[in-house]
DNA sequence: ATCTTTTATCGTAAAAATACGATTAATGTC
DNA sequence: GACATTAATCGTATTTTTACGATAAAAGAT
């Protein structure tokens, strides 16, 4: 894109679409979706079973590190990753609040919908 | 990418990244905020308030109503867009299911966090 | 000390997303 | 019919994302 916009929308705007764009990825949702379940992962147990190289792997989890999603630690030669329920639970109240305020509005004036 | 491997991953996984996709973007958020505050809007009222080209807005509307977020009708020479609230609602359970998902799977195992 | 395992990072290539101006198409106005 | 308005589409430039292999760094095993 000639110029980067994103900076002129409204805080609020820019931090929903922020969120949206961390879990915009299947590999991103998977990778949640599998530390979830077992409440942390070994970076190797990830790798294995998502269909990408391991270095593919890592970026996706950088991504969500820098998103704050997940927050991982060393351990020897491994690597560990947990969900920052905190910022997980930002998220999904982000989200709600935006789906809920949408919908208030709109059923607040008579749908005359095209 | 050299490759896609999108479709190699779960359904359930490309349909909330594709989700995720579609609102990560802040123009797309502020189109949808504008049309529910609105509960329809002309084509022309979304580009005045988006500091964004006329061509630009245009895409961003095509890549909602290719989601199914939004649905649009001409009338005239303008054109009114608004929400389609069936998939709205679908978004909104895709992520909730997510989280909540998420949550509890987390909650049932002592978190012996990194 | 050497070799292996594990993961992050680097370099790079290919693809997708973003943004704009120019043009087109279709309707409305005079 | 000529001109204006409105919005979609086309062509294109730039940026960002995605993906991989190769390499590096750091700890474990022999």
């Amino acid at each position: 894109m000639a110029q980067n916009k994103k900076e002129e929308f409204k805080k609020t705007e820019i931090e929903l679409a922020d969120f949206a764009k961390a879990i915009s990825h299947p590999a991103r949702v998977a990778i949640l979706k599998a530390i979830a379940a077992k409440d942390m992962c070994i970076c190797g147990e990830i790798v294995e079973v998502l269909p990408l190289a391991q270095s593919t792997v890592s970026q996706h989890l950088k991504e969500l590190v820098n998103a704050g999603l997940i927050q991982g630690s060393i351990d020897g030669t491994k690597s560990c990753y947990c969900i920052n329920w905190k910022i997980f639970d930002k998220f999904a109240s982000g989200f709600n609040s935006f789906f809920n305020k949408a919908k208030t509005k709109a059923e607040n004036s008579k749908a005359k919908c095209c």
